[in-house]
DNA sequence: TATCTTTGTGTAAAACCAACGCAACAAAAA
DNA sequence: TTTTTGTTGCGTTGGTTTTACACAAAGATA
């Protein structure tokens, strides 16, 4: 038993983690199995411990309740309205991540965590609409001036690929040959399997990144239009 | 006295303020009364109440110790490393405002309230000094995309001005040419004395902002060269 | 008065961007 | 097999935007 002269409140660490199949984004959920909201999805999370962060609890409650174990989540915002948890007050610092799909596919102990498409994600637990919201929007604004849409994807893509990935997270469609323009300009992609020439025109390029221009681009930041 | 079946931490609400005087980014910090860091400065902030959101107990916090009161203040960013309050656990909810000094120039309760340039900013209190060099980094990255710049400045300012404040923030020097073109061709300025033929060419045009095409670009963005 | 600094305009070259044409290939349809 | 349809890679073009820089008038400084 603790006490406080003061109440406090209790603090909680949820994350948002988003994978890309190659056409659509997808949303990580877990279903709940106790109350409150006993049986409805919800972002994995859960109560943070005195003796670590809160980055280091939302990976802690990622990898209990998904299985997935993943580098690095970043923080976004911190929901702190005063009746999201029925229980009692609890603020949540939620976090999103992004994750290859192909690292995550095999099977572990996410039994009742399942991917879910942008649009058809269910009504969420608690204020987890919103929280998700929020994370879609702050996922756009960075998208726009870093290339993190290379951590969607397996390390060999498809221009094509890339460009769904896009369209995806900003809900807009390209000109596919400025597009490839854009990216190729860019100098951060190099061609994984250089096409010979008794091979004349196959399929679409297969492209890998390079990391010193990626790593380089990503301090610098772009700008992509919308 | 509050019990709890496992321990909670405080949850704390501070503030970066920022000012420009027409020359300098200002930052408003008190004095601390009491241990710890007793007699050292540090950012406005407090204990959050059960009763108000992260951002309400942000307001409260400014008010009650430097008498400013601001229409609304940013969350950026909550901070959570586990020593970061010697006394116990405590994960402060971080905000920053943007406040026009000659709304506040006049004296008020703010005893030990006062303005640091940003060059001249003593050792702060806690992990402070962490936390006000991340809001200046949200707000570098924040001018280049919305035209927030105008909450700094008097209502009616100078396109010198304008132009020393935005090389303040990001800490670069535009060409001044270059700089007019491109805020004149924003459209959201508007000539607030439109100079008579009578007086050629006299001191600085004086500019105020198009409240509409402020708006429309505010929600639009922009983008500024770094 | 002579000199320097600050302010308000331009303008020409370079870089960039958006729209689109076209040919090679592959898969599906005829 | 031939035709059709769709996809991929690579250009080109015209317009826009950005960048670099020149100059003159007003005031400040000496």
């Amino acid at each position: 038993m603790y006490k406080y002269e003061y109440p406090h409140p209790s603090v909680t660490a949820d994350c948002v983690i988003f994978g890309f199949d190659g056409n659509n984004i997808k949303v990580l959920l877990i279903e709940r199995g106790i109350e409150p909201f006993k049986g409805k999805w919800a972002l994995p999370g859960g109560f943070m411990h005195m003796d670590e962060t809160a980055e280091e609890c939302a990976l802690r409650e990622l990898k209990e309740e998904t299985g997935l174990t993943t580098a690095a989540v970043e923080q976004f915002h911190t929901f702190t309205s005063i009746g999201r948890d029925p229980r009692e007050r609890v603020i949540t610092i939620a976090h999103y991540a992004l994750v290859r799909l192909s690292d995550v596919a095999g099977g572990d102990d996410a039994r009742n965590a399942r991917w879910f498409a942008l649009d058809s994600i269910p009504g969420l637990a608690f204020d987890h609409d919103s929280i998700l919201r929020m994370a879609q929007e702050s996922l756009k604004r960075r998208i726009c001036f870093e290339p993190i849409g290379f951590d969607l994807l397996p390390e060999v893509f498809t221009m094509p690929e890339l460009q769904n990935l896009y369209e995806a997270i900003l809900g807009v469609k390209f000109d596919r040959r400025n597009f490839y323009n854009k990216m190729l300009k860019l100098g951060i992609l190099a061609e994984a399997e250089p096409r010979t020439a008794d091979m004349p025109r196959r399929s679409p390029s297969k492209y890998r990144f390079n990391a010193d221009k990626y790593a380089a681009l990503k301090k610098k930041g772009f700008r992509l239009e919308f």
